[in-house]
RNA sequence: GCCGGGAUGGCGGAACUGGUAGACGCGCCAGACUCAAAAUCUGGUAUCCGAAAGGAUGUGCGGGUUCGAUUCCCGCUCCCGGUACCA
């Protein structure tokens, strides 16, 4: 390209945004090599599920993480932006089912479109290391480590319960039961438990508690979740003897945080699964039948916690173990056999939950902590739930939460029935699933069902594509060429068909963009060059689940010495759902029909007030609704594709980031997108009009006038502002902001002789850099266009220069009794003295302070004066 | 239920460490240009009183701390995310 190209007149930026990305494409641009020598920077978003196209969310997510990797560039950093699918999950068997296109075939296709989505949006990413989580090159290395994992000891087989559809024969995802009901059959979900696979999260629990303290570059909302998800706390295991227990079993296992309420414990409650309420139903047919509704509940704790509390008697009791006293055991719907022992020990005074069971069931309420004043509680209306001395305990009354829980815990370790103990709210995570289009589980079974790891040498086991999909169970386990195979004796054994939890994929693809295309091994050197990523971008949503398993991934592959990193992501940035305004017609018996926004026409009152819509398709109004986060079941998405193609990437970019801060959620506004479009048309226009003129003079030797003055003043403070929103807050929409500002005040300012042609020469320049991340297209043409040789791309970011900075005065508020009452131009370096006198010279202010006698005045330097005055 | 977050003009948002509430943009109103429209440009725009200067009120609700609170504390309401098989 030339060194100075001439401008067309118009912005055109379906014209110029793909020649800048041949441009990018050709020059190999965003290919990232190691280089020990330079100061690398790994930008990483979450990557997307190729479910079909783009939608708003990936745009925001996407642009965020761009204009991070393009800044950092600008700082001289070697930066590594890759892009990848997390191609294996549920949608794609649904299509599969719906439409009859085999999964692999739908994902394939649906990457390809949505690679070409990316690519026009003009992010800068080092495509040759793009991968699929689908590609057997690529969860080979996970089976692989699964296997050493094994050996470790650090997964196991252990049953557990999951959604059955019984029609359908199949397992259920918590979202695909509705109202305790099959998604696609209707029936009534069972619980049923089957052996599953699960690693050993709970081993690591402690240190990726601990780590969390020393990660300040996270959120702390991410942070405090994460640690009440693992929820660590300190208590007593405690054995109560059975009476008249069934055979085989003498004692009942509970954990408790608070064993300085023992002595108020006046129930026992245990899970529906729970071995003494089975052996209760074989006997009782009400307890049968009220453990068979249970078996029709949901496993998903929202669920399970809002339901109403129920429960029945059991036909045995438990001794107290410090007064001998028969408590009775219930059996209770809220109890979970999956936490803990399955049982709990019930203090109806001190618990919540507690109180309420024995509200309902007129279980005796036994206060054992005083008030702080010492008196027993009234729990007539709810129970008491803090901490404080025992009363009603006997021998161990009087005593402090410390002081109770140490006295009762050694009593009852010195008579073998407790142990102190630390729990975790934490569970070992479930990695099988009983579906097809995920990566299969690298485990062979013998005639006798022991288990065998596949050998590496076998390593992929592929998963086969080539598929005929019958009813809506997985194939795998009516397919003889995946299940039947050998074992190393040549005995005949048989391929595990369960699969991996997509998060098993996600818990690693950010090492492996560091050396995608390496045939041979999971992870090589280069691994050690990029990671830790710098800076990981992604949804809210994913605060605890994704972020959690990947940590405790990483540390896995770090004790087998395979990264070196403690943790992956050192900082996190989450971001804000893209929301929009639904619209709606009820069709009979609560059923609503969505109409998307784009088939809508609103109309507005002379204030701009939204008061009716209708629909195009029939001209007669619809509900307008709640703004809600995008969705197919809302139908309130809007395709970005549709604006790219009207208004160009750079527009949509600058949009997306002006709306609203990151981590907030984003209303969309079709007409603030023509606003941001608006914005780049006029700054080109004033590039077009300046370059027109001719090459500007330098400003080195000229002489400035007072506004040209306050206007190279404007354009440094901007650098300041901008640099220190992109780099520290990473708030765009005032980066944004600022940058518009400075623009106004450009196109406002004569340029006639040379001093104001050379201000706004770097005025323009300046733009042009501080916008540069995040609408590059339409920043590399009018980069060239301002007589800059080197790509803009490459480009450093600006420094503000000190001098241009310099004040002469500033503004001061004044208020009398904390209400402003003036603003006063004082000289910038006035001191406290000279700031009260002009405060008070004020006509204003005199008005307020006359005949009133001052009793004090604060002076907050550079920024206001407060005279408080006897009213 | 539990854990985390949020609420500011007609709308998206700004106010970063307790110091001018409403930057910037959208929308709307008025004007310029035009035969007209589009595009573009200029001015206005929290609410109420006032010709203006200026004043009063105002950041989900109820209290509190402070010379001063959108910001800190206590108690609520509503909305959103997660809740272990959606990703």
């Amino acid at each position: 390209m030339a060194m100075q190209d001439s401008l067309s007149e118009r912005y055109e930026p379906g014209v110029i945004e793909p020649a800048v990305q041949q441009y990018w494409e050709d020059g190999r641009v965003f290919k990232a090599d190691e280089d020990p020598d330079r100061e690398k920077f790994y930008c990483l978003c979450m990557f997307p599920y190729p479910s079909g196209r783009l939608h708003m969310g990936h745009v925001r997510n996407y642009t965020i993480g761009d204009v991070i990797a393009r800044y950092q560039r600008m700082q001289g950093r070697n930066v590594l932006q890759p892009m990848g699918w997390d191609a294996f999950g549920l949608p794609a068997e649904n299509a599969a089912i719906e439409n009859n296109v085999p999964p692999a075939e739908w994902t394939r296709s649906n990457i390809a479109y949505m690679r070409g989505q990316l690519k026009r949006l003009g992010f800068a990413y080092d495509w040759d290391r793009e991968l699929a989580t689908c590609d057997p090159a690529y969860y080979r290395w996970e089976q692989w480590f699964f296997t050493r994992l094994y050996e470790k000891g650090l997964v196991y087989r252990a049953t557990a319960v999951v959604n059955w559809d019984p029609v359908d024969q199949t397992v259920l995802a918590n979202e695909q039961v509705i109202d305790g009901c099959g998604w696609r059959s209707g029936a009534p979900v069972e619980r049923r438990e089957i052996p599953q696979w699960f690693p050993r999260i709970t081993a690591s629990a402690d240190e990726l508690l601990e780590e969390l303290d020393r990660m300040d570059e996270w959120p702390e909302a991410v942070r405090t979740m994460q640690r009440n998800w693992i929820g660590r706390s300190e208590g007593l295991s405690i054995r109560f003897a059975l009476n008249d227990g069934p055979a085989g079993l003498d004692e009942l296992e509970v954990f408790t945080t608070r064993p300085d309420t023992l002595l108020g414990a006046t129930y026992m409650a245990v899970a529906p699964e729970h071995p003494l309420a089975l052996a209760a139903a074989a006997d009782d047919p009400a307890v049968a039948a009220f453990i068979e509704e249970c078996r029709h509940q949901s496993t998903s704790e929202a669920v399970i916690e809002k339901l109403e509390k129920r429960g029945m008697a059991l036909p045995v009791t438990v001794r107290h173990p410090l007064t001998g006293d028969a408590l009775p055991v219930w059996v209770a719907n809220f109890v979970l056999m999956s936490y803990g022992t399955g049982a709990v020990m019930s203090v109806p005074a001190h618990d919540q939950r507690d109180w309420e069971f024995a509200r309902k069931y007129d279980l005796p309420i036994v206060p054992v902590i005083a008030t702080s004043d010492g008196t027993a509680p009234d729990v007539s209306a709810g129970a008491f739930t803090e901490r404080g001395a025992t009363i009603n305990s006997g021998r161990f009354d009087g005593l402090d939460f410390t002081a109770a829980f140490d006295a009762i815990a050694s009593a009852l370790e010195a008579d073998g029935r407790a142990e102190r103990r630390v729990q975790y709210r934490l569970r070992d995570w479930l990695v099988s699933r009983q579906r097809y289009w995920v990566c299969p589980i690298p485990v062979v079974y013998d005639a006798d069902g022991n288990v065998q790891p596949e050998r590496d040498e076998r390593l992929p086991v592929a998963l086969p594509e080539d598929i005929a999909w019958e009813g809506v169970a997985s194939p795998l386990r009516s397919m003889p060429a995946f299940t039947e195979t050998t074992l190393p004796d040549g005995s005949a054994g048989r391929r595990e068909t369960d699969t991996f939890d997509t998060f098993f994929e996600s818990s690693w693809y950010f090492a492996r963009f560091c050396c995608a295309d390496n045939p041979d091994a999971m992870f090589d050197a280069r691994v050690d060059y990029w990671m830790p990523v710098d800076i990981y971008i992604g949804g809210i949503e994913h605060a605890v689940l994704h972020l959690l398993y990947a940590r405790f991934f990483h540390k896995a592959m770090r004790d087998a010495g395979l990264v070196s990193s403690d943790e992956p992501f050192k900082r996190l940035l989450t971001q804000g759902m893209v929301c929009k305004e639904t619209y709606f017609r009820e069709t009979g018996g609560g059923r609503k029909q969505y109409f998307n926004p784009a088939d809508v026409d609103v109309e507005t009152d002379d204030k701009g007030r939204v008061i009716a819509a209708r629909a195009h398709l029939d001209g007669q109004p619809v509900t307008i609704g709640p703004v809600e986060k995008m969705s197919k079941s809302k139908n309130n998405g809007v395709d970005p594709q549709a604006l790219i193609d009207r208004y160009g990437a750079d527009t949509v970019r600058l949009y997306t980031m002006f709306a609203a801060p990151p981590d907030q959620s984003l209303e969309w506004s079709d007409s603030a997108v023509e606003g941001a479009f608006r914005f780049l048309k006029s700054l080109w226009r004033l590039v077009h009009e300046h370059v027109t003129a001719g090459p500007a003079p330098a400003l080195a030797a000229l002489t400035l006038d007072a506004d040209q003055k306050a206007l190279r003043r404007h354009i440094h403070e901007t650098i300041v502002k901008v640099s220190d929103d992109v780099s520290r807050r990473y708030k765009f929409n005032t980066a944004i902001a600022a940058v518009m500002e400075l623009v106004n005040h450009l196109s406002r300012t004569p340029a006639a002789n040379d001093a104001g042609r050379a201000v706004r020469q770097e005025g323009l320049d300046t733009v042009v850099l501080l916008l540069a991340p995040i609408v590059p297209h339409v920043g590399h043409v009018l980069w060239r266009a301002l007589g800059h040789r080197e790509d803009l791309a490459g480009a450093p970011w600006p420094v503000a220069d000190e001098a241009a900075l310099v004040r002469d005065a500033i503004e001061l508020v004044v208020q009398v009794n904390g209400r402003k009452r003036a603003v006063v131009s004082v000289p910038a370096d006035a001191d406290k003295a000279a700031c009260e006198q002009a405060a008070m010279a004020d006509d204003n202010v005199a008005r307020f302070t006359a005949g009133k006698a001052v009793r004090k005045v604060i002076v907050v330097p550079g920024k206001l004066v407060n005279i408080v005055v006897q009213e």
